[in-house]
DNA sequence: TTATAATTCATACTTAAGTATGAGCCGTTT
DNA sequence: AAACGGCTCATACTTAAGTATGAATTATAA
């Protein structure tokens, strides 16, 4: 019984086919006794292995149900994602709007972390007086005056993880 | 020669079936020519209907560009679903192991959505003194000593959304 | 080449944040 | 009743954060 499955298109296609050239066979005997037929029979062969054609290529061609759960099962799988450690998309169209350049982003990510102006200067190799600088300006394009209102908001806009 | 274009399709098949029948008649009179290449010419024309009958339905079947592209967009869709607001579970296990009381979860909640003391304090009818002294125990239960510290290991924690 | 924007830094000032300490009030627990 | 913890408030101080302004440098676009 597994054999048959295993190799069950293979014998739809054989015994299809063997059919076919049975009726083939039949229309042949048919033909000597109605002679003036032979357009139809030749058109009948014509259809007949048009659609035989369409439907075989249908089977052969057409996206294989295997391929089509592997795509589900991607999906499930990016869907697990939303209850785990959620995968951080950069919104680019929100970033690019509100006019933050690199730098400020960086500044922004530090500040998000919860480093003091001091700590960042540090880990950017900067002084205060740079940071500070960025910030006041991070603030006017996110539109805040203090920064965990900026995290809040960059966070919301998906600027920042 | 936008109607070339437009009609491509339709008159690349129609040129096609005219040739098929042209071949179809061809074959007609060679029959009676040579009577004997009956089954020759059956074949010929199964076969060649059959060809035509796959490449027909390759044609139309075909995963077409506008669908494959529709597709992708669906999966940029799904990806939104993951940036979007996420349930929020407290962790009552951690909240309850950094001994946190619920005036000062109140007062953190605030600190996360960016409010100054002074606002907190307003928002709770509370004096700024009251805040600032919440605020100091909770960065001692959070081992932290910035607000955008507390709010980050807040989130971590789940103790806020 | 000039204009523009990003990046850097500084000074001076104001305001908010954070620290330390003390104290009063109230309900629960021992 | 006394002790305890949560909540409230105050004062005084230090430090960090935020504002405003100006300026030099550098890379890139017009």
């Amino acid at each position: 019984m597994i054999f048959l499955k295993k190799y069950k298109t293979l014998i739809i296609y054989s015994i299809s086919l063997a059919l076919l050239f049975l009726l083939l066979k039949l229309g042949e005997y048919r033909l000597l006794i109605i002679d003036h037929s032979f357009e139809i029979y030749a058109g009948s062969i014509a259809l007949l292995f048009l659609l035989l054609g369409i439907w075989l290529s249908r089977r052969i061609f057409a996206p294989k149900k295997e391929i089509s759960i592997i795509e589900t099962e991607k999906i499930v799988e990016k869907q697990v994602f939303i209850t785990a450690p959620v995968p951080f998309v950069l919104n680019e169209k929100a970033l690019s709007a509100t006019d933050i350049s690199s730098r400020e982003l960086e500044v922004l990510e530090l500040i998000a972390k919860g480093m003091s102006n001091q700590e960042i200067a540090g880990s950017l190799f900067l002084s205060v007086s740079t940071i500070k600088t960025h910030i006041a300006n991070l603030f006017f394009k996110l539109e805040v005056t203090r920064r965990t209102q900026a995290v809040e908001k960059a966070k919301k806009l998906s600027i920042i993880p």
